[in-house]
DNA sequence: GTTAGCACTCGCCACCATTGAGTGCTAATG
DNA sequence: CATTAGCACTCAATGGTGGCGAGTGCTAAC
């Protein structure tokens, strides 16, 4: 339905959000005219603003402002009229340049993405590490560490490093640990950790096992180990930025901003359903279903390496944000970090 | 000289002080006499007001408004007005409830005791991990990832676990691991990382290491795996309850507050100099010679177990904050992380 | 179908007077 | 002689007013 407007109208639709896109205010059907050339005075756009407006793309703030774009003006901008340009091998070497990870951990990568990603595009970058849950398992050693104190270290298939100090009733010398991570290691390699769990829990039913002392210890060593949900880490870099751009100019806009960017759940959950999907997702202002993110606009796009989707970043912005030169950015960010990955893996 | 006080000069600027803190509004002279029972008159407190202006305690904004404390005055006040009462044992009961560290790990306890000082104090909370170089050896191992590839486990002697991944060009076996963390774990036990490089660099140095490939494994890999300053972690809590507090209502001041405590490396800087006293410690505006903190406050305390200082925590905020309140619960978080992190230790 | 013309709307801003809290000074007071 | 009542003065804040200008919708002419 949304796609039977007029080429003319369409052209003006597209003036209005790219003008409104830069100036952050309302357009006028005068400043129209002006600006691009279209052969048409401004009475002619008039007529064709109040039709947009009829049909929801445009609003007015007040009878004598000009039109704003609505949140469907910026849907049907973004899913009709924008094109994005692939960048120039130059651009994405110009890119490059800004992400130096040479030897950085995981920790370290992701505030600094989500750093980059922020000064790139002068809104808010976003980069959340990896779901522990649908990582694959590859390796898990013990050490131990005092009389029922052992350290796990649990080694996913895509490199990413996870330890734990666990308690434990019996002691068990370095060797009987040895024993166990080697057959661990057999026996869950491959699965993620949520097969890991259903594995774990099914054969400590089992009758047999309790006759295998070394299998009963190596089975819910590791369901400890692997039992709680790490908490997901999330990065915001970047929400300073944020505070200039003039839809967040009031004191109460700016405060709820902050505290959006700050309870982290909610962009948890965010990042969360876009990544399913594969390359760049746009959530425009409502879309997300969060009130507090009224206004604002997520891109986002999850990284990867061949084991399976690793994790999700993206740039947070306001609703008018410059989407031309943020998704390039987002899309081209999340393939290289997805190198990365597939690089440290060897 | 600040001593040369009268005692009726001191209680008009205790009052003064006590009064901003709750109103964050100027002081005036009939205000003073009605909230306290001083028996004087407003033209009396006057005169002493005048007075402690012209000795730098107070000042005024615009000549018909009240007086609101300096700098100074709000140091004369802390350091020999304020009269910190410790916490009852049920008040102490009371707070450690609000703190659940149950199992988790040092990554997951750090901000989550940021968010219960944001959270007890309506400031925000600040909580520093640990320095990584004046940490104790205890012990380190390494795992075999793939050819050329190993993971390095650090543990220090106060607990805390740290990996990393290293490139090696020779392929090592797990058994030619286990000899070299065997030889490096009774080698370096007991030393700070600063003495572990020195150490290192030396030995590495000296002839004879050049026939016993072990031994020169073993320190070239710990070399390796010590050798980059690990960014000093820091967690900031509750930013948005600092916006709600009138000094920061303005549009500008919420900005630069937000960039302060978005670009971390100021408050590790300022946490840093804290760390080496004992106890609480006090910055009051100026004071931290940053001028981005113009207007703040920041009550620190460094937290430790037995083996030595480990990192800081603390709460920022207005200058005119509750002194009386946040350095009670900055002193018994400090101390409570503490004995959290002993216990952890065993 | 397009456009010029025009009356109308409404946010913005500068101006102004009023208000009220608070001061400093002075002279009276116990 | 310290204290206080009285008073003139200062100045931020508040609210009301009018002009300005950008922009609209409508109508009539092209």
């Amino acid at each position: 339905m949304a796609d039977e407007l007029s080429e003319r109208s369409q052209n003006i639709l597209e003036a209005i959000v790219e003008d409104y896109i830069v100036s952050a205010e309302p357009v006028g059907s005068r400043a129209i005219t002006r600006r691009h050339s279209f052969n048409l005075s401004p009475a002619s756009v008039r007529n064709v603003m109040a039709d947009l407006e009829e049909m929801g793309f445009l609003c007015s703030p007040h009878t004598s402002a000009g039109r704003i774009p609505t949140e469907k003006g910026f849907q049907y901008y973004i899913d009709s009229l924008l094109q994005i340009r692939d960048l120039s091998p130059r651009e994405k070497q110009e890119l490059q340049k800004n992400y130096r990870f040479n030897g950085m951990k995981m920790e370290e990568i992701m505030p600094e993405v989500g750093r980059v990603l922020s000064g790139l595009s002068k809104y808010a970058g976003l980069v959340m590490a990896p779901k522990f849950t649908s990582t694959v398992f590859r390796q898990m050693e013990f050490l131990r560490l005092s009389r029922g104190q052992l350290l796990v270290i649990y080694v996913s298939e895509s490199g990413l490093v996870q330890n734990k100090v666990i308690e434990v009733s019996e002691d068990l010398s370095q060797q009987q640990l040895e024993q166990i991570s080697n057959f661990l290691n057999q026996e869950l390699n491959g699965l993620t950790i949520s097969q890991v769990r259903s594995k774990l829990e099914e054969e400590l039913k089992e009758e047999r096992i309790r006759f295998d002392e070394m299998r009963k210890n190596a089975l819910s060593l590791s369901r400890v180990a692997l039992q709680d949900e790490v908490v997901n880490q999330i990065y915001v870099s970047g929400a300073s930025l944020m505070l200039e751009q003039p839809e967040f100019a009031t004191p109460q806009s700016m405060k709820r901003l902050i505290q959006t960017l700050e309870s982290k759940q909610l962009l948890i959950d965010l990042l969360d359903r876009s990544q399913q999907a594969q390359g760049v997702q746009i959530f425009i202002g409502s879309e997300s279903h969060h009130a507090e993110l009224e206004g604002c606009s997520l891109v986002t796009s999850s990284y990867s390496n061949p084991k399976g989707v690793v994790g999700t970043l993206g740039v947070i912005g306001p609703m008018r944000m410059d989407y031309s030169k943020v998704i390039p950015i987002v899309d081209f960010t999340a393939q290289l970090l997805s190198r990365v990955l597939d690089r440290d893996l060897e």
